[in-house]
DNA sequence: GTCTATATGGCGATAGAC
DNA sequence: GTCTATCGCCATATAGAC
């Protein structure tokens, strides 16, 4: 069971995420976790200590998803599949995990994006660097890898949007189908034999 | 010369976009355009409906930049790379557009999108697949056409983030070494010969 | 069409009792 | 550690003069 901090901190992450910071008043997140305002302002200094810590929450624990992946048996292109695989689902599974993080990115404040990087993603982003020079040594490994991130980032956050166009079909928001798309464009380029 | 509602809804592009909906409040638009809040007022019923208009006006007259892409000759390849560069210059140059559309994008008001979808970006979008079916006639063009935007999008959304991974080199935020970077991939898949 | 003045309520944050 | 009560401020929105 979470003590109160951790009660709070688990129903901010929700709430930040739908509203944003300038959204959610002390009130609302007070009222959601049934404890008086002041009572927050016991844990936490002010509304901003409670944003970034809130953050710091929600990003812990999510370093170790991936590990299985890497460590795996299996050819480069197996395990880029594995991992476009295993991003879309943390990004599917854990929405509001994915809406924070997306809300903290436009926000692009310097320092918090360097914390980020450096404290959360960075081992990942090695681990899929390193797939990347095994794939295609000939490019840029740090190009591949934002490549193939913003891939399936791209399915997860434009969807709302790309489903309003032509020519969208129901199959297309499929985890699987997203999947075979994404490793076939990366492998095959728009040239793929038939 | 912008009448005084244009002159309001020119600044609460740029407001909205830096502080969102929210964070920015009549006040404060109404100190940058050196008007009463009272003013704004007599030409928008509430916030609300000022924060539409914003968005409506923001994306009137971004149908046609690139038309000259779709009419000119050209091989399918080398349209691609025209449209991508096409697209990187418009997100490159227009911050303010592009920060309130991804802010709007990340709302995901369903009515919202679609009326962003259908009276703003199907021409483009629709050209958009007609290339792609060129291009790879094998391959879903819907699925296609969002993999193209994605790839460019990524690269202007995440940049803050990205940059301060291992691996990033200054030249890689030149539109020129991204334009390359994205053609080569789509048109080789990380196979490229070299 | 723009102003000053104001109504009404929510905001972040604190004091002090228990 | 949590509460009730409250401060001072800023929010959206309106009334009415010019």
């Amino acid at each position: 069971m979470l003590n109160s901090k951790e009660k709070i901190l688990d129903k901010a992450i929700g709430l930040f995420a739908e509203k944003g910071y300038s959204g959610l008043s002390m009130r609302q997140l007070a009222a959601a976790v049934d404890m008086s305002v002041a009572a927050i302002y016991h844990h936490f200094p002010d509304k901003k200590a409670l944003y970034l810590e809130t953050i710091r929450f929600a990003f812990s624990g999510k370093e170790l998803v991936f590990t299985k992946v890497w460590e795996s048996d299996g050819t480069p292109e197996q395990k880029l599949g594995w991992f476009v695989q295993s991003l879309i689902d943390v990004m599917l599974q854990d929405r509001e995990f994915h809406r924070l993080m997306q809300r903290e990115i436009m926000e692009a404040d310097p320092e918090r994006m360097q914390l980020l990087a450096q404290g959360v993603f960075k081992n990942q982003f090695c681990s899929l660097m390193q797939l990347a020079t095994e794939l295609a040594p000939q490019l840029d490994a740090h190009l591949v890898a934002t490549s193939i991130i913003g891939l399936v980032k791209n399915y997860i956050d434009y969807q709302p949007l790309h489903q309003n166009f032509p020519g969208w079909k129901p199959e297309n928001q499929r985890p699987d189908v997203i999947v075979k798309h994404i490793t076939e464009l990366l492998l095959n380029g728009l040239k793929t034999s038939f």
